[in-house]
DNA sequence: TCTTACATGTAAAAGGTTACATGATTAT
DNA sequence: ATAATCATGTAACCTTTTACATGTAAGA
């Protein structure tokens, strides 16, 4: 068996190819050192060894540009399996795991949501994070009441700012609920 | 060499078994499984190897308890070593590069601050972070401006979700230092 | 009795990190 | 000329993941 499912690494380079069709090993890399996407290695080490395995598992397709002015570079472009290896990704339901796991998936998959799967597939994933989020923050406030009496001062705040980031996921859920149903009634 | 630096994982580790001192592998694996802490793994091939490792490295000290009512276990407890190992990390200068990596480094350097280095600790880091906070949160705001032209609305949203939550970094810093300060005068 | 919690480990496979290696092209 | 950027890869080493393996004690 190839393994069963791609890491959230293999799944930024399929959305990134993706999203920049075609494009090579070199491309990717300067997503990653300049702009601030999830934070994943820039390193050739990394990319082009996850690259040559995402073309094994032929969810890529790479082939070798043929120009004069350009150096040599092998151009990728998604394949059909990757198109549906990313849409079953982006359709996977919210869990609670997800909350403990925290945002850094959803918050990737949600950048690639409109483009894969068209606009209407973004208020759905947000409401159902919402609901998520909604059903976690109680929980998580329950466990910092009880663990905090015996911690320090500092372990205390450090749990209340872990609770203030999921508030804040909140937050940014409902604004963007807003702006994109705010979009909707002025198109229609 | 014996490798230069550790990694979060193992940091925590030391934090936790400091805190905990004395304490079995059992305890820590359930510290990972039980509470939102860092979310690093709870199995036994990650933590038992590695705290064979910081065994090796002199960093922590394991003694396997004689006791005829409790199952066998062994106890750790920090070294000298370890204790000026974790002391070096706390004490780490905050650099823009913590910035882009984002949060979960600083969030657990901060909840071992106030036990390992004491209560006077805590504001020099906070306002530390505070400043670095101050200077990233204007150009990622750059970023958004030149970046979003191009790309697509849920793209564009998800990239104000990252902004929105160094803003609240940056609110919970400065709600840390509010209380640090009001403790501070109630004592003095 | 059966399941859950306690408790510690190992082995194989896969993956990431760091460093090395190479070489063309473009700007200073 | 020299440095920086473009471009792709490999090798050694280490860590993590997943699964296996073992056995006790307590509670339902």
């Amino acid at each position: 068996m190839p393994r069963t499912s791609l890491s959230l690494f293999e799944f930024s380079l399929l959305g990134l190819v993706r999203d920049r069709e075609p494009c090579c090993g070199y491309d990717l890399r300067k997503v990653f050192a300049d702009t601030p996407m999830g934070s994943f290695s820039d390193s050739p080490g990394s990319i082009y060894p996850a690259l040559a395995r995402l073309e094994r598992a032929k969810l890529i397709r790479g082939r070798v540009e043929e120009t004069s002015s350009v150096r040599r570079r092998k151009l990728f472009r998604l394949s059909a399996g990757g198109l549906s290896a990313l849409k079953r990704w982006l359709h996977l339901p919210i869990t609670q795991a997800d909350m403990v796991r925290g945002m850094p998936e959803l918050a990737l998959r949600f950048a690639f949501l409109e483009s894969v799967l068209g606009r209407g597939a973004c208020v759905p994933f947000l409401e159902a994070l919402e609901k998520e989020l909604a059903l976690y923050i109680p929980t998580l406030r329950r466990h910092l009441q009880s663990a905090q009496a015996a911690n320090s001062l500092s372990a205390g705040l450090a749990m209340e700012g872990g609770i203030m980031a999921y508030e804040n996921r909140l937050a940014w859920v409902r604004l963007a609920l807003d702006r994109l149903r705010r979009m909707r009634t002025r198109i229609s």
